[in-house]
DNA sequence: CGTCCACAGGAATGACGGGCGG
DNA sequence: CCGCCCGTCATTCCTGTGGACG
């Protein structure tokens, strides 16, 4: 599997940490998937009937991210349509990733393609596309998966519209078939649907429990065994990423991206091993790329209240109620010569806060005296400073 | 066991900006 | 190109509530 040059090129520039990069990048699709044998079995049950020229039921699956939904579905459609191809059956694969293609035209676009025909990106009218796309499926004959990953993003956006057709097109082929696959992180996804959408999306639902940490232990194993050099990852290495990302929703991407970047950090120090220091440093990085990227395109009063945020724990307390918090945001914001937000707004700028992971929000009752959220940053306070420097305005105030 | 604190968080509404269809 | 519509941010007003205190 080496190339040749790679390991000459290694040799001579004693990089010799990775033997196959590639292998450790986010997107790669492995050949074995260990811990989702269950998974995959079942999806292949639920699809296999297309071989047979009936139509799968539409399935849905969630799971939070990194739980190895869309690797999983990959892989089995991969598989699906080799075995297909074996036996005569012509399938055709849509894998549309709603994110990236976030519009309703796109993704009937998308469709069109896997059916066969291209469709000009822009000039028609969705309506249009859809009617082309209904008579090209039914005069090809095929069958056709469409794999909606993310769809959350996608009904966000565009509401579910997209989703309703989709489902009703089936009423309206009279020679073949459509079977739809959704993917979500959002586990409560279904309840935004309409309820006709939902009860035909749903017609199969497949869960992803996050990975453990041993689980993840045994993922990393293998992908280090196929991805890194020998010897090159001292012992308690894969352990430690394993638990790191453990902790964080049992993440396999997470885990993966901290061993490949602690042996980008071993690499670039040239060093021969990559050390329980390494993926330390690693943790740091990611969690400050992260901070940073984040805070950079937070508006100004966000920034404020992370500012007061880190005032109020960094006088030893751990953290503070949303009284205490708000009340010194808003001097703050008067010093600077702006009008303060309304406790309301903070409330939910605090739960932003939570959500992106900055801040750790609990609501805590102490009877008496009254119900309160009790917040702390949950960032390191190097970070945030990194964080915060650039900004003109609190930057200033956080050098102390 | 009821009270009552100190907020949480829902609903209605308005201001603003940006994209899209005609 | 324009107007319309929609999403986002923010405010106002409001009802709801866990549980220590009395």
């Amino acid at each position: 599997m080496t190339d040749p040059l790679d390991s000459l090129f290694s040799r001579v520039l004693g990089a010799r940490i990775f033997a196959d990069r590639e292998r450790m990048r986010p997107d790669y699709v492995p050949d074995d998937l260990p811990h989702r044998e269950g998974q995959i079995l079942k999806l292949a049950e639920i699809l296999a009937p297309s071989l047979k020229g009936s139509r799968p039921s539409n399935i849905f699956i969630y799971g939070v991210p990194g739980t190895g939904k869309t690797a999983v579905t990959k892989y089995v459609l991969k598989k699906l349509e080799a075995e297909g191809r074996k036996i005569g059956v012509d399938l055709g694969l849509a894998y549309i990733n709603c994110k990236h293609d976030d519009t309703n035209y796109r993704v009937l676009a998308d469709l069109c393609e896997a059916a066969g025909e291209r469709i000009p990106f822009t000039g028609l009218s969705t309506s249009e596309v859809f009617r082309r796309f209904v008579r090209l499926v039914d005069a090809s004959g095929k069958m056709i998966f469409a794999v909606l990953d993310e769809v959350d993003a996608l009904v966000k956006k565009t509401g579910d519209k997209a989703l309703y057709d989709l489902t009703r097109i089936n009423q309206r082929l009279e020679r073949t078939r459509i079977s739809i696959v959704g993917i979500t992180n959002d586990l409560k996804f279904m309840e935004y649907l309409d309820p006709r959408v939902r009860s035909s999306l749903g017609e199969e639902e497949l869960v992803f429990p996050p990975y453990g940490a041993s689980e993840l232990e045994d993922i990393l194993s293998r992908r280090a065994a196929v991805a890194f050099n020998e010897d090159t990852l001292d012992a308690g290495v894969i352990k430690l990423c394993a638990a790191l990302a453990a902790k964080e929703h049992g993440d396999a991407r997470r885990a993966l991206d901290l061993l490949r970047i602690s042996g980008e950090i071993a690499e670039r120090n040239g060093d021969p091993r990559v050390t329980e220091e390494h993926v330390r440093m690693a943790q740091r990085e990611i969690e400050r790329d992260r901070v940073v990227e984040v805070v950079r395109t937070m508006p100004l009063h966000s920034r404020i209240l992370i500012l007061s945020l880190h005032l109020l724990s960094g006088k030893g307390g751990k953290g503070g109620s949303t009284g205490e918090l708000y009340d010194l945001y808003s001097s703050i914001s008067k010093n600077m010569g702006l009008e303060p937000l309304t406790q309301r707004r903070v409330s939910d700028l605090i739960n932003e806060l939570d959500m992106l992971g900055i801040a750790n929000a609990k609501v805590v009752s102490k009877g008496r005296y009254g119900r309160t959220k009790v917040v702390s940053l949950s960032i390191s306070t190097k970070n945030l400073k990194e964080a915060l420097q650039d900004d003109p305005r609190v930057g200033v105030l956080i050098r102390r």
